[in-house]
DNA sequence: CTTTCTAGTTTGTCCTAGACAAACTAGGCA
DNA sequence: TGCCTAGTTTGTCTAGGACAAACTAGAAAG
């Protein structure tokens, strides 16, 4: 395996597509065809790497992957927003602010973000901050992404920037434990925790008490922790990446663990489409969040 | 799919072992050995998930999986180190101090650790704390989760909290953007972050300017980052959770992806065993960490 | 007695090809 | 227009075979 030549779990981590997926594109619709080494096993050449890149980022658009493997390279290209286009109509908030602070990120001007978010951070608040500033911008780089105007190393760039602002916003608020006491977190191959960063912000500027466990908990821990810490509420996120299919086993499979007494709120835009039920509470947004913490502390008296 | 019963994805995401080797195992060893629901497909109960789960801890203390799955249970029991014997032997730094902070995770007092570790910094300032207590600390945090007397959950919550710390900390550090210029980032797998962090201040403390790019980056992505921040070195950590096998491939294929002019250094435990070569420079303490950027800054003058 | 090399064993990942169910689409009907 | 049903698409599961990398143990040499 040279640089031109991937091997099937390369694939997989270069894409995000699971070895799975990529033999059954490969029986069913003849794409990817690689070429194969001396043992028969598969060797992706970076040609078909990269259409499989372009084909994933649309499919996380919402395109199906029948009609994106079957067009050509350029009706691909077609599908894929141009960069320029985006440039000019995106920017739609009145003082331009957002965009100003995204090019900051384009223009890999890492410390001059920050000065700028901590800036807007002083002279809003934090909730305003939060709701105001980093929600849009999140979902405006969530765009671009999808668009391809946004590069991934940017991206992460723009998270791991956001992440440690809003860690230290959270950090600076005044603690003092009460209730309710919320446990924070996501489950195995949910990496965001980005929009769980801004509900905890809230939540604590609200005078509740979080227990923020970062992300990736097998759900056995979920529940041994939110036991461990006498948790009122476990709070989820599920972003758009979240594989759906996925989604519902695992709720009711760790509601099942949970203790009736402990209340399971999800949000996230892999939450959209779900309902309130019985067993969960769905958050559609960040207002949505602070509504629910409040009618919590109702039914609580 | 019940409480009781977990299937395949279920028991993959709550062990970390792979479906291929689940399936291998029970072909090969005749355990785990589920149940099958009216399609054939394997649900395992909670027993053998139990069972899979103290293998599993095992295997990552160094023990195989041959001699693991023949063992019974009780054998099982005897090779996982005893709770109370841990407590008593392995606190041997001098002032007690580290245990006390262990002690206040253990006890889940997010808001004493932090206070605590606070009151650490500013009084030995940033080099000195990352040395003498977040490394030992994360070590020994280390040996407690191998050991079984720290939970899943409370090394979560030691992690954010300590990520938490570390960022602020670095944040606070003077900024002044000079040279050289390094990229921070892990590979798709490698989800801790701690080492990074840790090696990030002490970089930045130095006058280097640090571009973190948070986790999990594919290959390519960290490659372009590193040309368009125009990086001189990318710095990546690896943890004894990532699979061995993979650890020479991604190097190698990173190496080959990466111009030439750009250096490859690498650190964490999971790098231990590798050395040293034209391709990468292996970083196997924090203090040969700061010895590396010494030396490098003496090779590029 | 220790070290190094070789041969054997263990272990994970790859392979093919078949099956089924959940998710989505499209057509017909109210 | 909205809803329901039938059909299609898509991902994940199944079995068992193969091979190479990693590790172990025993023999040979210092």
């Amino acid at each position: 395996m040279n640089a031109l030549h991937f091997n099937i779990a390369a694939v997989e981590r270069e894409t995000g597509l699971s070895k799975d997926v990529l033999r059954m594109w490969e029986r069913r619709y003849g794409f990817p065809l690689p070429d194969r080494d001396t043992n028969g096993e598969r060797l992706y050449p970076a040609a078909q790497l990269d259409r499989l890149r372009l084909i994933k980022r649309l499919m996380d658009q919402g395109h199906r992957p029948g009609k994106l493997i079957a067009a050509s390279n350029e009706e691909l290209a077609q599908l894929a927003p141009r960069h320029a286009e985006y440039r000019q109509t995106s920017f739609t908030d009145s003082t331009g602010e957002l965009a100003e602070l995204l090019a900051l990120i384009k223009q890999h001007d890492a410390p001059g973000y920050q000065q700028a978010m901590q800036q807007r951070l002083a002279r809003q608040g934090f909730q305003h901050f939060v709701q105001d500033i980093v929600a849009p911008l999140t979902e405006h780089v969530g765009e671009a992404w999808e668009n391809g105007s946004f590069e991934v190393f940017e991206e992460h760039l723009f998270t791991e920037l956001t992440k440690r602002l809003l860690r230290q916003a959270i950090a600076t608020l005044p603690g003092g434990s009460r209730s309710p006491r919320i446990v924070l977190t996501t489950v195995p191959d949910e990496q965001h925790v980005l929009g769980l960063l801004m509900v905890e912000g809230l939540f604590a500027l609200e005078g509740a008490e979080c227990i923020p466990l970062g992300t990736q908990m097998p759900l056995r821990e979920i529940s041994r922790a939110a036991v461990a810490h006498q948790a009122d509420i476990v709070a989820l996120s599920f972003s758009t990446a979240f594989p759906r299919r996925q989604i519902s086993g695992v709720l009711e499979q760790l509601r099942q663990m949970l203790p009736t007494s402990i209340a399971l709120w999800i949000g996230g835009q892999g939450a959209a489409g779900h309902s309130t039920s019985e067993d969960f509470r769905v958050l559609h947004s960040l207002d949505d969040a602070l509504y629910s913490l409040a009618k919590w502390r109702e039914n609580s008296k």
